[in-house]
DNA sequence: CTCGGTGCAAATGCTTTGCAATGTC
DNA sequence: GACATTGCAAAGCATTTGCACCGAG
C-alpha cells in the first residue's frame, strides 16, 4: 500500500476541482482509510481516529469520505442494514459481494466475464457506465453447515 | 396481473408462517402495490392509499412491505438516495437496474448469461443464493446527448 | 378468549446543516 | 484578506417502536 501515491491522487483531485483545499483533516482521514481492513462505517472510522488521538469531527469524516469516493480512493456500499459501508478502493481490483443474511459475513469475488457482459449490456442501451455493484444475498457455506 | 393469484400467495405465506394473521390492511397494501407502476417508496404508497380513502398507518405499510418481500411479491432496492425503493415482483422476470446519476432515470435490463455466471460463482464458494441485485450507475443515452 | 396487528406519536439513529471560528491559498 | 473548511450541536428524515385498543382465529 503506497500512501504517497494515494496522497497524490487526493491532492490532484482537490486541485483539479478548483475550489477544494488541501486540509490536514482530509489527509488524516485518507490515512485512516488506508490503514483499514475490509468494510467499515463512518462512525467506526471516526472513533478509530479519535482513539488514536487524531482530532476530527464526524461531519468532516462524512464530507471527506464523499470526496474520497469521488476520486476513486474509496467505495461506498449499502448492504441490508441502515448504515453505509465503505472500503478502501486504492490498489484493489474491482470486485463484488456476497452477503450472508445469517452471520453478516461479506465474501468478495471477482469475475471478468460478468464485467464484460455488463459492458455489452450498457453499450446496447448507450448507457455510459461510471460504477457497478453486484450484491448477492444468501447463506454462506459456514452457516449452511451448522444451523 | 392476476390479483387473485397474488392474494393466494400472500394468504399461503401468512398461514405457513404459523403466527401471521390475514388482516384487511395487508391485502389492501398488496392491492395498492399491484396497482403500482415502476418503483415507489413507502411514503408515496402510503399517501396514495390515504388519498384513495384506504385507511392505513405508515407503520403498517412498512411492516407489510417487509412481509410482501418475504414472499417474493415485492422487491426492495436502495439506489443512491436515502430512501428504500420498492417494486412489485409478481408476474415479472428477474431483472437489474441501470441508474442515471444525472436525471435519476432507472433502466431495467434482463441478462440470462449474468444470471448463470453468478450461479457458478456461488457454487464455487458454496454460497446459497437467496436474491441478487446488480446496479449500474452512470449516464443514460438521453443525458449523454444533451448536456 | 387469546394474542398478533393496528394506529398513532414519540423515539431512534444515520447523516446533514447552520454558524462562528479557523486556516488555506 | 477571502472564502472554503472545520467542529460542534442541533436539525432532518426514513424507519422503528411502545402502548392501548382492536379483531382474526
Amino acid at each position: 500500500m503506497d500512501f504517497q501515491e494515494a496522497h497524490d491522487i487526493l491532492t490532484n483531485h482537490l486541485k483539479a476541482s478548483g475550489k477544494h483545499r488541501a486540509t490536514p483533516e482530509r489527509f488524516a482521514i485518507l490515512d485512516a482509510v488506508l490503514q483499514s481492513q475490509g468494510h467499515f462505517d463512518a462512525e467506526s472510522l471516526y472513533y478509530r481516529m479519535i482513539t488514536n488521538g487524531v482530532k476530527v469531527s464526524k461531519a468532516t469524516v462524512y464530507n471527506t469520505l464523499e470526496i474520497l469516493q469521488d476520486c476513486g480512493l474509496v467505495s461506498k456500499y449499502r448492504f441490508a442494514e441502515n448504515t453505509s459501508r465503505y472500503e478502501k478502493a486504492f490498489g484493489r481490483p474491482h470486485h463484488h459481494h456476497m452477503i450472508c443474511l445469517n452471520c453478516g459475513d461479506i465474501i468478495e469475488f471477482v469475475n471478468d466475464k460478468i464485467e464484460r457482459i455488463q459492458e455489452e449490456a450498457c453499450n446496447e442501451k448507450n448507457f455510459k457506465v461510471q460504477s457497478t455493484t453486484i450484491q448477492i444475498f444468501g447463506t454462506c457455506s459456514k452457516c449452511t453447515k451448522r444451523p
